[in-house]
DNA sequence: TTGACATGTTATCAGTCGATTACTACAGTT
DNA sequence: AACTGTAGTAATCGACTGATAACATGTCAA
């Protein structure tokens, strides 16, 4: 019959806290796009109350802006990390950096997500600034040429296509699905499927 | 001082009025993606009061599985429509034919969105089998290779997100902008950025 | 130790939305 | 002209959700 048994979550620095919620944050926003996910969601997935998301971010609309941007920011992270090499190989390694994000829940719908909300007048100067971010850097840092860039990012928003139908789930059983995995991922099918949901896992 | 002026929709067949919400629905639900779409601003569209395309539909996820469903009808219709003519320059006409469901509205972005939710029971189901129906005819009517129509989708989807960004808004004044338009729409251009809406209409 | 700030919660509200119910009116058939 | 099914609306409700307010507890410098 202990009395205390405090249900608040242990004391944490309030900036580490941020980041614990915005990496919740990314995996449910991407699962349930943004409208349909609610702030409680959020809170629940990061072990916190509802409130407290709030206010550490103000709305969740400034919350979500917050998800976009570290996103992009992983992203452009990962390609930068991939570029030393044979310059020959250096597509491939950057796709593939990017098929690697997968592991890290959300990220991927997350801008897919955005990508719609271009009509939103805040999400969508983010949405539009971070696209901006990763085409000026396959162009210049990358040093893609802009078929190469166009190529680049069409091939990264079908993998985005293929991630948000679950299509990993039809593969071997519906033709579509698995000729287009195979297609999307040569050499690496196996592997991707193994980092997705099927279609009725809630991820 | 007239009595009558019924504020009711004039009468219709239902059907008819069946078709002309399903358009309305297309426009709103591209514009403002499924959950954020209510039932009130699809029937406001139309012109009919919210209970009435409840009741024609059931539920609003229906109303949605609907707009999808005629969504891919018409799409597998135009590139149909595209296949005549010379082998070589196939592709090219159904990819001047999917641009040119610009016009129609909502019809794109509606696609984009529901690829995105492949984790809701049934919409997934209908996402999926409109993906799996357009990667047949590419690869069976349209007698496309994998690689072709791996590369024609990805294409598209870029196209999709273009549109969703609201990127056309932006040609001329930010580079990233500019560049993928012109890789994207080499010849037609200005006649994409026509068809859309700046960032901050409603569409 | 104490006080002051930072971390976190419970309680609650006001607005929104999909859906239901009950009703009205038009149109075609006999 | 009366009957009957079809097309449509107004009123309303319960559930949900983002946000606010008020309060509680832990931490750390002086």
């Amino acid at each position: 019959m202990t009395v205390e048994s405090v249900p608040t979550a242990p004391r944490m620095k309030a900036a580490d806290r941020r980041e614990l919620i915005l990496e919740a944050a990314t995996a449910v926003f991407g699962a349930k796009t943004y409208v349909g996910t609610t702030t409680d969601e959020v809170a629940r997935a990061a072990g916190v109350s509802q409130p407290y998301v709030v206010r550490l971010f103000g709305t969740k609309e400034k919350l979500f802006i917050e998800v976009i941007e570290r996103t992009y920011d992983r992203m452009i992270g990962v390609f930068r990390a991939a570029l030393p090499g044979t310059p020959e190989g250096r597509g491939d390694r950057m796709g593939t950096a990017y098929t690697e994000l997968l592991v890290e829940r959300g990220m991927l719908p997350v801008v897919a997500n955005s990508t719609a909300l271009g009509g939103e007048p805040q999400i969508g100067r983010v949405a539009r600034a971070g696209f901006s971010r990763i085409w000026r850097f396959l162009r210049e840092e990358a040093e893609f040429s802009p078929e190469q860039a166009r190529e680049f990012i069409a091939t990264g928003m079908l993998i985005n296509t293929i991630v948000g139908l679950r299509l990993t789930g039809d593969y071997g059983d519906e033709v579509s699905a698995t000729e287009v995995l195979d297609a999307c991922f040569p050499d690496a099918v196996q592997q991707v499927r193994t980092l997705l949901p099927a279609a009725d896992e809630p991820w």
